[in-house]
Formats: C-alpha cells, sequence, structure tokens
DNA sequence: ATGGCATTAGGATAATGA
C-alpha cells in the first residue's frame, strides 16, 4: 500500500483580529511563535485589494480573502494552498456582508474542510440587526446539516459573537439582554451542538475563566471581565480526531492587541 | 454607561463594534 502524500496532522486557529493594517504585527508575530498550518482570521476590515498579503506570503503562508470595505471580512492563511476556496454563506442573495468563506485542505488521505466565520453581532436586540443575527445562525445551520451529511472532517471556527453559557463570562448579570446572550441567540447555538458539532474548547478544558475577548474600555483586561463568544465547532469525524486545544490568552497582552485573542486546535489521524 | 476605546476611511468625524 502507497504512503499518501497527505498531513496527519494539522492544527487550525481562529482570531478575530480587530483590523488587518493595525494588527499585522502583531499576526505575523504570533504566526511565527505559534506555527499554525490553518488560520482562520475575521474583521479584516479591509478590501482583498488592499490586504497585506505580501508580509504575510513572507511568513510563509498562502492568503485567501473575502473582504469588504471599511468592516467585517474575513481571510484563510494557511502553509499549503487550499483545494478549493469558496466565498459566502448561502441562503440570502442580497446579504453583502462579507463574513464568511470556506477551504479544503489536503488531510489523512482525504479532505479537511474549514469553515471560517464571523457572525453577526445583532445589537441593539430591538432594530434589524438582531433578526438578521438570528436569520444568519439558521442560514449557518442549513449549511452545517449540509456539510455533516459529506461525513467527512469540518471545522466550523470562528468568532459566532455568542455567550453559549453563564460560565462563558465574567458577569453574566451585566450580559442579560444583550444580543451574544439572549436565550434565542443561545438556544440557536445549541442547535449547532444538536446537529452533531463538537465545542472543541469546552471539550478539552474543565477551568472556569475560559474567556477569548476582553473589551478594550473600564480596564476588563486588568479585571478578567471576558467572554468567550470565538468558538471552533467540529463534525464528528473531526471531533474523533481532536488531540488538543488552546486560547492564547498572553497575545491580549502585547502592545496594540486585538480585543480577542486566537484560539487553535490540532488535529490528527490515527497511524 | 448612552461605548467610557479602537479601527477604518479619509483628511473632520461618522460608522461600526460587543
Amino acid at each position: 500500500m502507497s504512503s499518501s502524500a497527505t498531513p496527519n496532522t494539522l492544527s487550525i486557529a481562529t482570531w478575530n483580529i480587530n483590523g488587518i493594517k493595525a494588527r499585522l504585527d502583531n499576526l505575523v508575530a504570533w504566526l511565527n511563535e505559534c506555527q499554525p498550518d490553518i488560520a482562520c482570521l475575521q474583521e479584516i476590515k479591509s478590501t482583498d485589494e488592499t490586504f497585506p498579503r505580501a508580509a504575510i506570503e513572507e511568513a510563509g503562508y498562502h492568503v485567501e480573502t473575502h473582504g469588504q470595505k471599511g468592516f467585517n471580512g474575513v481571510a484563510i492563511l494557511s502553509r499549503v494552498s487550499p483545494d478549493e476556496v469558496t466565498r459566502r454563506l448561502p441562503g440570502d442573495d442580497g446579504d453583502e456582508q462579507a463574513r464568511f468563506m470556506e477551504a479544503v485542505f489536503p488531510f489523512a488521505g482525504s479532505v479537511l474542510r474549514v469553515g471560517c466565520l464571523y457572525l453577526p453581532n445583532g445589537n441593539p436586540v430591538d432594530t434589524e440587526k438582531f433578526p438578521y443575527k438570528l436569520d444568519w445562525m439558521k442560514r449557518l445551520r442549513a449549511l452545517a446539516r449540509e456539510r455533516l451529511e459529506l461525513e467527512e472532517p469540518f471545522v466550523l471556527v470562528g468568532d459566532y459573537n455568542v455567550i453559549p453559557q453563564p460560565e462563558d463570562c465574567h458577569d453574566p448579570q451585566a450580559w442579560e439582554g444583550d444580543a451574544l446572550f439572549r436565550p434565542e441567540t443561545r438556544e440557536a447555538f445549541r442547535l449547532f451542538e444538536s446537529l452533531g458539532l463538537t465545542d472543541a474548547i469546552r471539550a478539552t478544558n474543565d477551568a472556569d475563566e475560559l474567556y477569548t475577548f476582553w473589551d478594550y474600555q473600564a480596564g476588563a483586561w486588568q479585571k478578567n471581565n471576558g467572554i468567550r463568544i470565538d468558538h471552533m465547532m467540529l463534525s464528528p469525524e473531526a471531533a474523533r480526531m481532536l488531540r488538543g486545544c488552546e486560547i492564547d490568552k498572553h497575545v491580549r497582552s502585547w502592545e496594540k492587541p486585538s480585543d480577542h485573542v486566537p484560539c487553535r486546535l490540532t488535529l490528527g489521524a490515527e497511524s
């Protein structure tokens, strides 16, 4: 039997960098330090044309973007070029916000499918923004259902803008009524789990105070007043290969940080 | 806290975010 040319382990990261231009130095430093094979970025706040791809390619990464002027925008960086890239979340042709892209990579004799998402914030809840968020989650659920039927290793990672449970925030009372913590939002998140997706951070950590975001204001970082809203959801086939998961919390203390920190996981196929 | 801060585009502030 011939040996496969595809890798047997892959590390996948997600990071809402809050502006690629302001975060380029931090991004390159983190890539060099943590060496993820695949890095999904959100809130690049850049068009495809103005994305600083040269500096990232110099760091050894292939760059695929789905940008938008001024805000939103996602990107997938990878050591190896993806076999296939698709942009936009299906289900609403009128939705112009750049919040979703997907790439397929060779892995363990087959493929790994990676979805990179920046789920709408949804505030204020008494505006059209909240139903947009819930509808977006419904569209994402439809996509997840379709992908799960393939029975392939599949990860759906990014900034979900969802606080799943009270233990996922420092001060639950402060988030009552907020779009990130509304019952409808949390219920919609639970439906991803009902479909069979595994929350990788929860599955590998039993510590409390696991946060991925700390506000810039009011000394939130110093007080550890954080929330866990960046998630890495895995198909059963990917969950079976989950070898570890990390939150790169130290990055929040760097100069000129994003308000989010990176999360990483490693998948390993049985040999 | 009604973003108290931060980013982008642009060239003053408005829009956006969580």
